[in-house]
DNA sequence: CTGAAAGCGCTAACAG
DNA sequence: CTGTTAGCGCTTTCAG
């Protein structure tokens, strides 16, 4: 291993002749009060060699690594992927980088974060599944001087950012605006009551279902578990297409589950949207590519990544404490297979 | 700022009534000839205090971070982020954390790995999306003790590993194949020239054709850019079909072409497969959720992932450079978008 | 306005 | 088998 060694800050200082701590000062920019000259010599000299300080060093003294956390905690969502793409883009144009981790669970979560720690991370934010977790591990980060943001997720302490949005009110407007269309009898494929936000839809399912004036009816709703195999949308949707009477139109606990609900009911003779109605949740990538352009909830995913990140850098520079809540909407984004609204009330 | 102070080995040393040298050769594993009587005292300080030794000070001395860098040419394409994945799994469960980097042309791609060498990685795997790339910041990394490797690139250097699949021959493959069902008449849309492996898709969609002995023809090939707009994707499946004759059969240059196309053909009144068939190219997320469930090429971006990370580590821990190349077959994945094989020979 | 020197928290010789 | 010590490469007082 012929590793040819990294140079170090000593070196340019006997190639510039200048002392080290010049060297530092131009390299931290502390350049006001230099001769200009020096500072030329300097900069040409570091130019030369791609000279580029050792952040580890440079963390050691100065306790910050200007690197971030990101702990995802559902990875195969690629919904949460796009988390990644808007923290680094934000993190890099701010000088930091970004560590991913994955932590299933609560137990993974506060090894992850132990690790991080470890490592010097500047602050976490942590995307959840919304999972319900233990949160000790989060509330001691604040004190140990690490700063930290959920991201849909109950906020773990005061110190902790938090940034949501409203899965409950969004899910009450796709059924308001299917109501809007003329349904009457609209159905819901819940997903797993282990998640908070798959709990959140369905309970917004009812609230829109109240507002509309229309009644909830259990048979109505049955279990899209996105976790879970596709086979059982499908079954699911059957189930609901075989009642008496059968709903028009159905909301699936998110894009995936809608996807299949819609084609079970294509194959089923009907046609989407002129005789049955459907809207997801998530606003995938697909969604504007199925046949017909699938009607669904964008979840602000990139924004709440954005935001998560300037709170986070926010608190990270300001001494005083920054922002420490941002509530997102999550709008719906209208598209084919819900129909047009020139559709008449029906029964 | 009432930042904790962190605790450092010679506090755990102090409490633990031995040397820092003890508690490091513990932390360390050295711990064949130490009395078990010493080993259980320190143990017991360090767990009882939670203590973590800083990774940074650790990486000054033995420079190494155990950190790894991923760098991804298109973070756009969700089918990319399954390497993120892949890679953080292995990586965390051989005790290193990864650094993920977007890097879209060859000039970011400079920065981000001078900025990984500074943040001391280990080793660094690029994810490529082919683009045709100047590579000499690669070339300089073997030398600087800097594992790498490239997934789905030209190979920078003799000392970096590569991992790559066969989109030619798998594009090929996939033609035969529709070749077998009876389709004579087979068109293909196609991605940017731009892109290296779009090129190699038709190059593999001309190559099938001649060992099918069916004849090339320049008017089933039209755009179907999969970095610009759907709209554009439609409007070439159209001119295909009003072509006389018209194919019988598409290959996308992705899966979402190929979703698209599959729509066009369906609203132009013809039924998948029966009147037309799809194949697609990434087996993404959505490929089987569509209607019917869309027949693609599966590419082996989680395994090529691993392979890379499972390569880094190979070369990093022994001293004779360990595998330095990966190929991986990509496989047709069949499902109902070309018709099952009992569809007679037409022409 | 520039240089010398003291560490940051840890590892790894090297003595005892 | 355990303790002392010299750095790793950098920043940062503090003198000159």
């Amino acid at each position: 291993m012929s590793s040819t060694r990294r140079v170090t800050i000593r070196e340019i200082a006997e190639m510039s002749q200048v002392s080290v701590s010049t060297v530092s000062n131009v390299l931290n920019g502390r350049t006001t009060a230099m001769s200009a000259e020096t500072l030329q010599r300097v900069r040409r000299v570091v130019a030369e060699v791609r000279y580029r300080p050792s952040s580890v060093a440079r963390g050691l003294v100065t306790g910050r690594t200007s690197t971030i956390g990101l702990v995802l905690a559902e990875i195969e969502t690629s919904l949460f992927f796009s988390a990644i793409g808007s923290v680094e883009h934000l993190a890099r144009e701010a000088g930091y980088n970004v560590i991913v981790c994955h932590a299933r669970g609560a137990r993974d979560e506060r090894e992850v974060v132990s690790l991080l720690r470890a490592k010097g991370v500047d602050g976490i934010v942590f995307v959840s599944n919304s999972e319900k977790d233990d949160d000790s591990h989060l509330l001691a980060l604040p004190a140990a001087g690490i700063q930290a943001v959920v991201i849909n997720r109950p906020r773990p302490g005061r110190e902790i950012g938090r940034v949501t949005w409203d899965d409950r009110k969004s899910v009450a407007a796709a059924v308001e605006h299917l109501h809007a269309l003329g349904h009457r009898r609209i159905a819901h494929l819940r997903g797993p009551h282990s998640r908070q936000s798959a709990k959140a839809r369905l309970s917004g399912y009812r609230m829109g279902l109240r507002s509309c004036g229309l009644p909830f009816r259990s048979e109505y709703v049955r279990l899209g578990d996105y976790n879970d195999d596709p086979a059982g949308w499908a079954a699911s949707t059957c189930e609901l297409l075989a009642l008496d009477p059968a709903p028009t139109a159905v909301i699936g606990a998110d894009d995936s589950v809608a996807a299949v609900a819609m084609r079970t009911v294509q194959q089923a003779g009907l046609r989407v949207p002129d005789d049955f109605a459907v809207v997801g949740v998530d606003d995938q990538m697909f969604a504007p590519l199925l046949n017909p352009a699938l009607t669904t909830i964008r979840l602000p995913i990139r924004e709440a990544a954005e935001g998560a990140f300037t709170m986070l850098l926010g608190n990270l520079t300001e001494e005083a404490g920054g922002m420490r809540d941002l509530r997102l909407p999550a709008q719906l984004v209208v598209r084919e297979s819900c129909g047009g609204a020139e559709r008449t009330a029906r029964n």
